[in-house]
RNA sequence: GUGGGCGUAGCUCAGCUGGUAGAGCAUUCGGUUGUGGUCCGAAAUGUCGCGGGUUCGAGCCCCGUCGUUCACCCCA
């Protein structure tokens, strides 16, 4: 085999891609009944902006980003994640200076110069949504809210929800000082001092037991938060209450951008393997201001399709049939091809799925791959069928045939599925 | 960047202590006239990842390399 995709990268192919097509559009849907409209972004931008915006001490951006000089010169960026670059859309066409919070969400491949591993990829699917001008803790609840409702309309069942709060600058920094102090005490190896220099929260997440052991009594964020980030927090978990939605405060939540404040949150599922977030976001009060904008708060989350798609399938909750065409249509003869064309033409502006045997092959074969495409419907078109003007209409499951007019096969089609 | 596993037909894999490749599934055709799923039969498909070495002889042993996968790191 001469060619091969580059390294890591998520592609989807016939028959697993209308799975993932499923779940991208099904996590959209939920976004957009909320009133998000939709950022069509670019996939590349000027490197400054992730630097600048993500971090330039995140493992993302010192290691992970596909950076180039294109031919101008300029240093551009591959998008690692999808918040700055939509913000950056948001500032640069003033959508900050209209009816606030502005709600935008955006979906779309992703990259980062990782080594891959089950449930990561370099090139990776995000669904994402922002929402700025709004420290509103309802709008929070709303956002996790809508992640939930997406996840829910996938079918998933096996998800957790953790939230903390990051609080406020003061709160960070208070904490960062005491935690620093914390960690001087400890005995770790150099790597991990360098990590904690770094940032300081990142032992919380690391999944060694000893440094887990040795972390049991360092100080907590939310033991630190001022009074306001407090009341936020706590209108924040009103809410998910009042909606019924689960969720558990988890006070050693590490996030890997640095541009997140208040609360925060991911979504877990537990059969993933190493890398279990399906799914994460949270506020980020400095952001907006950070990369030339107005000094407005916002709230957004992404969600990783590539990992929902492989949490449907652990689950087995995908439903095949939801993609089978509704009639396989099977031509016999140059004239009755003729015709299969004009009638599927018809059904097709009826909004029908509907397929055609192609290639002139034999009717056993054709049957079989009407089985084979999953069709719930099967009409053979002869020369009796021409001149009679009459076909079966059969049903694949059961085996059952409806004696229709070629002419009415709209209705009777319509009829047909609508009593399943 | 670090470590482990694995590279044999489109897919999943078997292949003994080295003797020039096999199964199941999938594909195509057939089991007499225009009806699928089950069953039966047949056909097609491989530079055994690549390069080197050892050997009379390598899918199998050795070295290298590339790819892949899982984990660390990190994260969607």
């Amino acid at each position: 085999m001469k060619y091969q995709a580059p390294k890591g990268v998520s592609e989807y192919f016939p028959p697993r891609s209308r799975a993932f097509e499923w779940v991208r559009d099904t996590l959209i849907t939920q976004i957009k009944r909320s009133g998000y409209q939709l950022l069509e972004l670019p996939i590349f931008e000027d490197t400054e902006l992730f630097t600048r915006g993500v971090g330039a001490s995140t493992d993302v951006v010192s290691k992970e980003m596909y950076t180039f000089a294109d031919r101008g010169g300029r240093s551009i960026t591959l998008r690692p994640e999808g918040t700055v670059g939509a913000l950056r859309c948001v500032i640069e066409h003033g959508l900050d200076r209209g009816s606030l919070p502005a709600k935008v969400w955006y979906s779309g491949p992703f990259f980062r110069a990782e080594r891959p591993q089950a449930g990561r990829y370099r090139q990776f699917y995000s669904v994402g949504v922002e929402a700025v001008g709004s420290d509103d803790p309802a709008l929070d609840a709303e956002v996790i809210a809508i992640a939930h409702a997406g996840f829910r309309a996938l079918g998933l069942k096996e998800f957790r929800l953790e939230i903390t709060s990051l609080g406020d600058s003061q709160t960070r920094a208070a904490h960062r000082f005491d935690l620093m102090e914390y960690i001087d005490g400890l005995q770790l190896d150099g790597a991990t001092t360098a990590r904690a220099q770094l940032n300081p929260l990142r032992l919380f997440d690391d999944k060694r037991e000893e440094i887990r052991a040795l972390m049991a009594k360092a100080p907590l964020i939310l033991d630190y938060l001022s009074d306001s980030s407090r009341e936020h927090f706590a209108a924040v978990q009103g809410y998910l209450r009042n909606l019924g939605i689960e969720f558990t405060i988890n006070p050693r939540m590490v996030r890997g951008l640095d541009y997140y404040t208040g609360t925060t949150f991911e979504f877990i599922h537990d059969s993933l393997g190493a890398q279990s977030g399906i799914g994460g976001g949270g506020r980020y009060d400095g952001l907006l201001e950070q990369i030339g904008g107005q000094p407005l708060s916002g709230i957004g989350f992404g969600l990783g399709v590539d990992r929902a798609l492989l949490a449907v399938e652990a689950e087995g909750v995908l439903d095949e049939s939801a993609f089978c065409p509704d009639l396989f249509l099977i031509p016999l003869g140059a004239p009755a091809k003729a015709r299969a064309l004009m009638v599927s033409h018809k059904l097709r502006e009826h909004n029908f799925t509907v397929e055609i045997a192609f290639g002139d092959r034999q009717l056993k074969a054709a049957m079989k791959a009407a089985d084979k495409s999953g069709a719930r419907y099967v009409v053979i078109i002869g020369d009796s069928e021409l001149s009679s003007g009459r076909v079966e209409l059969k049903e694949m499951r059961t085996g059952a045939t409806t004696s229709v007019t070629l002419a009415s096969l709209v209705e009777a089609l319509s009829t047909a599925l609508s009593n399943q």
